[in-house]
DNA sequence: TAAACATATGAACACATGCTCATGCATTCA
DNA sequence: TGAATGCATGAGCATGTGTTCATATGTTTA
């Protein structure tokens, strides 16, 4: 990392910098918000998350209607478990996944609000 | 991409599967939404918004106070700034940037409180 | 119990991403 | 006008990510 020191700003805005160090969030903090928006950025797993606040689905059917292989979709939807965005329960052979979050479908939204300049 | 079409849900499952079909958001909006949530999972860029969220600073004081080498947060600036997400203004030698929409610290506020558990 | 079915998983590959390093560009000032 | 300052940018590299392919696991049914 190059050493930017001599950066002259440094005696004007000393406040400022002081001020950021200070309050700037734990890098655990940091480091779960990265990945949660993380697991938000990624086609498929939008619209698996769309499809879900249709409705609970089977794997099969998510795979079929968003046009994804049954490993994609399986493999998504692992990432999607993993942080807590969607639960699932077994039903016979099938096993259906529904969102886990009402956080979920408000966070899109505010995105498609972003989005669309609203 | 694997077939699936033996899965024998499909015909108890049609209708879910056709709802989703059609009511499936535009590819476009899916990819914008994509991108848009991307910029938010990285912990740099997100360290890079709080920061601004304390108010406008420049490039130099935003490198030094975040650790970061002054080309890494510059680079940072330019997706964050391609995304719409700061804008920035010239004085003199120094650009200040700013936060440049209130949306952006809603987002970031949504994605506390889910890691949060609130 | 064997076969069929629904889903999960691991390896491998192509591609994306974030950093550093070197350098270029714009602005100010001696 | 030339040197210094503040920032931007392109190349290159290490690492991360999403997909496919092959196969394993768990469940039902003949």
């Amino acid at each position: 990392m190059k050493n930017i020191e001599t950066c002259g700003a440094h005696g004007l805005h000393k406040e400022t910098v002081e001020n950021v160090k200070k309050s700037i969030l734990k890098d655990e903090t940091i480091n779960d918000l990265a990945m949660f928006f993380k697991v938000f950025g990624d086609p498929t797993r939008i619209k698996i998350m769309y499809a879900l606040y249709l409705g609970e689905m089977c794997v099969c059917d998510i795979a079929t209607s968003l046009h994804l292989s049954q490993s994609a979709a399986s493999h998504q939807l692992r990432t999607l478990k993993t942080a807590r965005l969607v639960k699932y329960r077994r039903e016979g052979k099938a096993i259906y996944y529904s969102l886990d979050d009402d956080h979920v479908i408000k966070v899109l939204e505010q995105g498609i609000s972003h989005i669309t300049h609203i």
